[in-house]
DNA sequence: TTGTAGGCGTTATCAG
DNA sequence: CTGATAACGCCTACAA
C-alpha cells in the first residue's frame, strides 16, 4: 500500500481536515488553497470552485491559532466586564457586539466579578490568545497591566467612564457630573437628610465619581461633603435592601438616599417595603443607570439614564479604528441625563 | 555591530518577548524554559530562578496559538447563550465559570441573539479558536452543526434543558414537566380560561417544553389542550406587556396568563397596571426562572425555581470530565420546583 | 537535568 | 495565476 494512501486515510479519520488536506483533494497547493479563502479574486473560476467543492466535503474550518500564528491578526476583540449578573453592562455589551459583527469582528466576553486580580488575568488570556483590541471598564487598573498591554501592542479602548486625563481612551459619559446633577434636583426640591448607597468604590472609578457627584451637589448647597458617609456594599439587590434598612436604623433617619446604580435602588426600595415605608412618601430614593429593571419596580425609579447603545456602537467603531488605523483612540464624552421618575418626592419643611 | 546584537535589540523593541528571548537572556535553551513554565519540578532550582527572573524581566507571557499548535489543548471552554441581554443565563453562567475556573480552565462567551445562524458562526469560530469544550443552550440546532462538532471531536454539553433522547449530554430540567406542575396548581385554583404568553418555540426546545406543559395540565383536568394557542413574541418586557394587553382586549378575557419566563410575566405586570387590572384579583400571571426579578416586582411572581447554580456547577464538573478523562457525558435531571408566590389567585366560581 | 530539532496549520514572499 | 517554502512561537520526543 503506497504510502500516501495510507498517510491521507489516517489523518482523515484521525482529526480535523486541514489546508493540506483540501489542497490534496483539490489537487492544488496549500498557497491556493488559502487565496480562495481570503482573496477569492486571485483565483480562477475554475480552480476556486474545486477547492470549494473540497472545502464542503471534507468540512474544513480554518485553524485559528495557526492563522493567528501567520498573520498576527485574529479578528477578535475581547470584552471583560465585572459582572453578567444584572443586566448593567448586557446592553451596551450587545451593541458592541453588533457594531464589531458589522466590521466583521467577533466579540468574546469575561467577566471579572469586580476583582482586579480576575481580571488582570483575564487580560493576559484574552491577549495571548490574539484578540486585537481590548474593551474595559473603567480606568483603575494597575500600571503594570498597562505597561504589558503596551508592550503587547494591543489596542485599548475603555467605556462606561469619561476621563481625558486618563492613560487609555474612554468612551463613556461623566459619572460625577451626571450624578451632581441628579443630586442637585433632589436638593432642589427640599431634601437635606442625605443618605448613600454604593457598592465598593476601591478599584472602581464609577463608584467614586459618583459619590463625589453627590458631595458636589451637597457643596453647591451650603451642605458640608464631608457628612456623607456611603455605605459600601456589593452590587445586588438582596444587598441593596440590607443596606437601607441599616441607614433607616439610624438616629437620623434620611429623607433621601442616593444608590450607586439602579440594582441597588431596587434592593433599597425592597428593604422599605419590608419595613412598611412608603416612597417616595416616607423616602426618596434614587438610581443610575436607568436598566429596564427601573421602569419595572413600582413606584418607578428616579434614575440617570446612560446611553448604553450609543456607547456600544461608538466604541466599536473607535475601537477597530484603532486597530486597523494602527492609531491613538479618541475619548468621547456622551450625555448622561437625569431621568425623573416616581421614586423622588418633594420635602417641604425639613431640617 | 554583532549581528546576534542587533536582532536581540529588533525584536526587543518590535515585538512581545517570546520563549527564545528568555532562553536567551536566561542563558538555556527554549526547551528549559518551557519546562519551568509547564513542569517547573523537572528543573533545578538554580536554573528555574535564573529562568523566571528573566521572563518577569522581559515580561513574557505564552503565545496561546503556538502552544495550541504545539500542544492541542488550550484550557478553554466556550459558552453560546441566546442572550446576555435579560439575567436568564447569568446566574447559572456565573457557577459554570467558577467551577470552570477552579478546574484551571478558562471560560469565553457568546451570544447568539436567539438566531441559529449566529449561533452556528459562533460555534465554529470557538471550535477554530481551539475550545477544549462547549457549552450550548438547549438541543435544538442542525445535524450539519452536530456533525461538524463531532468531527472535530469538541465535547459539548447542553445545559438549561434535560432530554435523554437527544444526541447530546445535558444537565438540566424537564421543562415540560416543571411546567406542567405549575399549571397543574394554577388549574386546581379554579382557573379555566387559560391564556399563553411565550417566546419564538422554533429552535427552542424549552419554549416548546414549557407549552407542552401547559397543555399537559389542561389534558390531565379535561381540558381541550388544543385551545391554548401561545401567543409568541421576543423575550422582553415591552413585547410581554403588549401581548398582555393584546390577550386582555379578547372577546373572552383569560383569568390566567402563563409566561414563558419571568421577563416575559414582569412585561405582563406592566400590561396589567397600564390596563388599570389588579393582579391576582383581575388576572393571574405566572412567569418561569425565578430571576431575582420575580421577587422585586410587585405582586411578587409565581414562577419556576430553576436551580441556576447547581446546573453551572454541574455542568462545568461534567464538561471538565468529558473532556480529560475523553468520554461520553452523562446527562443529569436537576429538579425544577413551583415556588407560589402572590401574582396567582383563586377563582371562585369561573366557566 | 538540559539541549537539539521536528512539527503543528497558516500566511506570505518569491519564483515560475 | 499558481506553487514551493520560509517563517510564526511553542511543545516534546530523543539525545547527550
Amino acid at each position: 500500500m503506497p504510502r500516501e494512501t495510507w498517510k491521507l486515510e489516517m489523518t482523515d479519520t484521525q482529526s480535523p481536515p486541514t489546508l493540506d488536506d483540501v489542497a490534496r483533494v483539490a489537487r492544488v497547493s496549500t498557497a491556493t488553497v488559502s487565496r480562495c479563502i481570503n482573496d477569492p479574486q486571485m483565483v480562477t473560476e475554475p480552480t476556486r470552485e474545486r477547492v470549494d467543492a473540497a472545502i464542503k466535503a471534507l468540512g474544513y474550518t480554518p485553524n485559528f491559532a495557526a492563522r493567528f500564528m501567520a498573520a498576527k491578526r485574529t479578528f477578535t476583540i475581547g470584552a471583560i466586564i465585572p459582572t453578567m449578573e444584572n443586566a448593567i453592562f448586557a446592553r451596551g455589551l450587545q451593541a458592541f457586539q453588533e457594531g464589531l459583527h458589522d466590521r466583521g469582528y467577533t466579540l468574546l466576553v469575561s467577566s471579572s466579578a469586580y476583582k482586579a486580580e480576575t481580571e488582570e488575568e483575564q487580560i493576559r488570556t484574552l491577549v495571548a490568545r490574539g484578540a486585537d483590541g481590548l474593551l474595559l471598564i473603567g480606568h483603575d487598573r494597575s500600571q503594570a497591566i498597562y505597561d504589558y498591554l503596551d508592550r503587547q501592542r494591543v489596542p485599548v479602548l475603555v467605556a462606561w467612564t469619561y476621563d481625558e486625563t486618563a492613560r487609555a481612551p474612554s468612551i463613556g459619559f461623566d459619572n460625577r457630573a451626571a450624578m451632581r446633577a441628579l443630586a442637585e434636583k433632589v436638593i432642589a426640591m427640599g431634601h437635606r437628610r442625605i443618605a448613600m448607597i454604593s457598592g465598593a468604590s476601591r478599584q472602581n472609578d464609577r463608584a467614586r465619581m459618583r459619590i463625589a457627584g453627590v458631595r458636589d451637589a451637597m457643596a453647591a448647597h451650603g451642605l458640608d461633603p464631608a457628612s456623607l458617609i456611603p455605605v459600601e456594599v456589593p452590587y445586588g439587590v438582596k444587598e441593596g435592601a440590607a443596606a437601607f434598612v441599616d441607614l433607616m436604623g439610624a438616629a437620623e433617619k434620611p429623607s433621601i438616599v442616593f444608590c450607586g446604580n439602579d440594582v441597588l435602588a431596587v434592593g433599597a426600595l425592597r428593604g422599605a417595603r419590608q419595613l412598611g415605608l412608603h416612597v417616595p412618601d416616607d423616602v426618596s430614593i434614587t438610581g443610575f443607570d436607568d436598566l429596564e429593571l427601573a421602569q419595572v419596580v413600582s413606584p418607578e425609579l428616579t434614575t440617570v439614564h446612560v446611553p448604553h447603545r450609543k456607547m456600544g456602537m461608538m466604541a466599536a467603531e473607535e475601537l477597530v479604528g484603532m486597530i486597523e488605523e494602527k492609531r491613538q483612540g479618541v475619548s468621547q464624552n456622551l450625555d448622561a441625563n437625569v431621568v425623573q421618575r416616581a421614586s423622588v418626592g418633594v420635602v417641604s419643611s425639613d431640617g
